[in-house]
DNA sequence: GTGAAAGCGCTAACAT
DNA sequence: ATGTTAGCGCTTTCAC
């Protein structure tokens, strides 16, 4: 436990000035290999390492990124920000950087808000996921460090966005299930001011038309202010209470779409004979639940990879190039939207029509 | 974007001197309550900060928590760790702390494997998840910051421990088997060098024999080396093929419980009529799977949060006590291990032994 | 109770 | 290509 050696014990030990060491440590030019060796030399020997609050202190870099979470979106059962998470973590090591992770109220306003991070200038860039208010994503632009935002995104933008391929992946759903028969088709969705359930919603209406079908906003609930089990649950309910049911739902996400199979079972449907499930994010649970959840795949560590990859890109070349990358989706099918029987469907409709419980 | 204010414009707005702005930054003693006002008023109407790394290198205080795991265990599909980790970023945000995380290599040795933040000198305390090589454990020692350890422990202590009560957890399972009617329970196990394995295993022989059962080694599998979904299937196989099933089996965690409950369905076996299974941890697909798992739930937020409080205090008392705390843990009842109708599981046995493929 | 001054360990001009 | 020097923004003796 002996005081660790600093640049002036290297220095010395090479018989060298401190600088010619931090040249060395920084990788900069007119270094000449003797002393490049000379030094690395006395490095290993003393197994020396930079103090990072002196170097921060002195070159006003952290090595650390910042990552900001809608507290909304971090309970703990948030299955997908921890993903994305997950994969800034992962990519982040690569780079020599290490995240800082917070959260902010959404509604509240004002500095108390902003991450201590920003404040004691503890970050060198900030990835932000998920929803946030804008007036807050303007607050931290005030910081003049990178920024890349992952899942959102606001008009003005100063700032790098990596996002999913809603259009596509609601297209795929769709004509998914159109392709198993099935026409008429309900969405369900919640906290429709988010961007990409807004696109979700876009783009089923969008694939409906293209595929000669009226869109009926009669079997398209989108009230529920958020996008929980839940929310999925009341959203299914209502359009059992309302109407006959469709032979199929589109939920906004794979929460939304596994509330729909929990009340579809309480009301002893069967999936997907009578109704048909599909959602969206391809979560951890959706390949466990009975039957398995037929959904669109979200790269969710790839798209938190990819927004270190851009952030760094920035940090080096100072706020550099501004891009939006769009990560690809994948239809991944599982049970809960196989092909319907169309007797079975029907016989169902009738069932539940008449308030009869089977079983 | 301005430059921020430094603890000078401070204490000239104040009319003070810097070093009194900084007695009150920290809560130092020896200040009157006017001037204590007064530098105050000044921080808030600058919207002061105090800048991180000049903190730090002043104080050799970063306000960082290094969290080291295995990469074993860090594998993206581990839910276990992953929610010890949130648990303590929780904790952490409530301290003023960021958690800075890191995996190290388990098998490989030397400097190389050494946390950057520890040699960076980036962090004040370390908490280390799961197991580690001891060696590496020594090597972090040398570094004199205080470090807890959760789901492990080693002989020769210098640190504060937070672990399961897997004797407990282990006795309950066994327990609620034998009162459900199964007196012949297998064990399946792996990696069995781990503390918490070994203690659920010890525990599971001491249960039936204070129960008057007799340990038989034949149904005990803990070869595996690790204890993943495939090494509880390879497991249950080698139970099926070596004789006939027991109507029970205990395994060390719910990743192979699953495994093994994976193989029983492969093979027509019914969960729970034929074999009753009872996993430990409780991870989130444990009540998704079919049937529902039983098991016995492990706080691991908690322990996260625990390990944290224990560190922090720690921090501030200069390494102060060395505390165990074993954290109570909570038989969940569900499915997988109802009592069982022994008609049906005799059935089933015999019709495993001919080797009859039934529906 | 408050201030002056000396670092903490590094980077970054600027000289040489 | 290497050395000299001046900070970076704070904490911390040590005087007063």
């Amino acid at each position: 436990m002996k005081a660790r050696p600093t640049i002036e014990d290297v220095a010395s030990k090479a018989s060298l000035s401190i600088s010619t060491v931090s040249l060395v440590l920084n990788n900069k030019s007119n270094v000449s290999d003797a002393t490049r060796r000379k030094v690395r030399d006395a490095i290993t020997e003393l197994g020396y390492h930079p103090h990072r609050s002196a170097r921060g202190l002195a070159s006003k870099l952290t090595g650390n990124i910042g990552f900001i979470l809608s507290n909304d979106h971090f309970s703990m059962a948030e299955p997908f920000y921890t993903r994305i998470f997950l994969g800034t973590e992962f990519e982040a090591r690569d780079h020599n950087y290490y995240i800082l992770l917070t959260t902010v109220q959404y509604r509240a306003r004002g500095k108390e808000n902003v991450p201590r991070f920003l404040l004691e200038r503890n970050v060198d860039g900030i990835i932000i996921a998920g929803r946030i208010e804008e007036h807050l994503i303007k607050q931290f632009e005030q910081f003049g460090i990178p920024m890349v935002l992952i899942d959102f995104s606001v008009p003005r933008k100063r700032h790098s966005v990596v996002c999913i391929d809603n259009e596509q992946g609601a297209r795929l759903a769709v004509r998914h299930l159109i392709e198993g028969g099935r026409r008429k088709i309900a969405f369900v969705g919640g906290d429709i001011a988010h961007p990409s359930i807004a696109e979700r919603l876009a783009s089923y209406k969008q694939t409906l038309l293209e595929e000669g079908i009226e869109v009926d906003p009669r079997i398209i609930d989108i009230d529920e202010p958020d996008t929980g089990f839940q929310n999925g649950y009341n959203a299914a309910a209502r359009l059992a209470r309302n109407r006959e049911l469709p032979p199929a739902i589109f939920a906004a996400n794979d929460a939304m779409a596994i509330g729909c199979m929990q009340f579809l079972k309480s009301i002893d449907m069967r999936i997907p004979d009578d109704v048909a499930v599909v959602g969206f994010d391809d979560i951890e649970m959706s390949s466990h639940v009975e039957p398995q959840l037929t959904t669109v795949r979200v790269f969710k560590e790839e798209m938190g990879k990819l927004a270190v990859v851009r952030l760094v890109e920035m940090m080096k070349s100072g706020s550099g190039a501004i891009v939006t990358v769009r990560v690809p989706v994948q239809l991944v099918v599982r049970e809960s939207s196989l092909a319907q029987s169309n007797a079975a469907s029907h016989a169902a409709v009738m069932r539940h029509s008449l308030n009869v419980k089977v079983k």
